[in-house]
DNA sequence: AAGCTTTTTTTTGTATACAGTATTTAAATA
DNA sequence: TATTTAAATACTGTATACAAAAAAAAGCTT
């Protein structure tokens, strides 16, 4: 499979791993919602000048992890209608995409054992009680189902929709009865995909999504009301 | 409706109007496929520095507008299957829209003006042989419906896409009877829209796009056929 | 002349400089 | 003391400088 005189790769540029870096501090929740960054302030942090800086910033505000208030890029804050446009979108996204992961699995078998693997480090995780390594496994599996799927756009949309809650999850996979609900999700989804059950994982995802939806509301932070004058 | 005093909104920066230029000289069909893009050229010919200009091409290349070739930004060369993925996705994404706007539509009626003037506006333009109102039009056209889908995500989502096969609408709208073809179904969803009837617009919208997707297949350019070594 | 080195030129990636604008702080007036 | 005005500060937007890397050109060898 692998090509051991495949092309070699230049070395990630600043700007590639400034924007990594931003990105994974915006997902670990560290981050004050609605805060408005200073490019000065993380360069120096980060030890570059502001110019890949900006690069990065820019392209998070493209794909909406970040917002321009003013002429300064902001974290937005995530309101009900927001939640609400990503769910939409995400069911729409991800139904579609795993009805087409289990046509792939139906045509080789094989492919589910990745997704498998990561739900066997989610339950791992689970019983550990370690969170941290539950959302690592969350994603780990809707990687591995998402390597089924042969349209590109379609998995970079899925995965750009799943990333603007990811800071929100945080707060609602903590929870060791969600944690259990959710794990029953994924190997109903799992058990859909081996037995090619294209709408039947269709509609697994659908509950799925359904209840993520709701603990996302619930554990959105409190609407401060900006009233305009 | 019209606040009189309203915020004051600053004039455009450097890089937003760069973006716009990059983006409709992309868009207008005046470029080579496969063309890679040199900084400094873009910089003297719009008569800015670099800076905005990279600025441009980085929210570009985000888009999908623009692929990163090596260190430099390059103006993609769609294959068969880049369109095939394309449409899977502004299928999935444009039939639920319309579907969301047939709604909008039953509960308000007087929602269909902007949509019925934006036809009206393509049977002049196809009547007068104009295929550049023509295009016009058709853009006009899902903006007057997209207007009444209140998910700001779907809604860029669908411009997103629906962007990226424009420069080969020129190619394919160009043609008189494709042009009756699309005007027929234009006429079709504003009647179902009209009507309410959500499933029947999704559904006339499905056959819009698989028409128009044979289209831009067959005005694809010629692709080279690129040998790795 | 074909292929390999070496040199030159071009182009990008990042840092820095600087001007204009917004924001904060301080001063002044009522 | 509250409010307005003025001064100072900080921050962004854009241009430019410079170094490293890539590409192109020239020269050498066989």
């Amino acid at each position: 499979m692998s090509d051991s005189l495949e092309k070699i790769q230049p070395f990630d540029l600043l700007g590639e791993r400034v924007y990594r870096r931003l990105r994974s501090h915006l997902w670990s929740g560290n981050v004050r919602w609605g805060e408005t960054l200073r490019e000065s302030v993380l360069a120096t942090r980060l030890g570059v000048s502001r110019t890949p800086v900006r690069e990065a910033l820019t392209r998070l505000a493209v794909e909406g992890f970040l917002e321009i208030r003013g002429r300064s890029f902001a974290v937005p804050l995530l309101s009900e209608d927001d939640v609400e446009e990503i769910y939409h979108l995400r069911v729409l996204l991800e139904t579609e995409a795993v009805r087409i992961a289990a046509i792939a699995v139906k045509q080789k078998p094989s492919r589910i054992k990745t997704v498998e693997a990561a739900i066997q480090q989610a339950e791992r995780a689970a019983l550990e009680g370690d969170s941290e390594g539950f959302i690592r496994a969350n994603h780990e599996f809707r990687s591995s189902w998402l390597a089924q799927v042969n349209n590109r756009r379609l998995v970079a949309a899925v995965e750009l929709y799943a990333g603007l809650v990811r800071s929100l999850q945080i707060l609602s996979l903590g929870d060791k009865e969600r944690q259990t609900l959710v794990l029953e999700h994924m190997q109903k989804i799992s058990t859909n995909l081996r037995a090619g059950e294209a709408d039947n994982a269709a509609l697994t995802m659908l509950q799925y999504l359904s209840i993520a939806r709701i603990a996302m509301l619930q554990s959105l932070p409190a609407a401060e009301k900006t009233q305009a004058s």
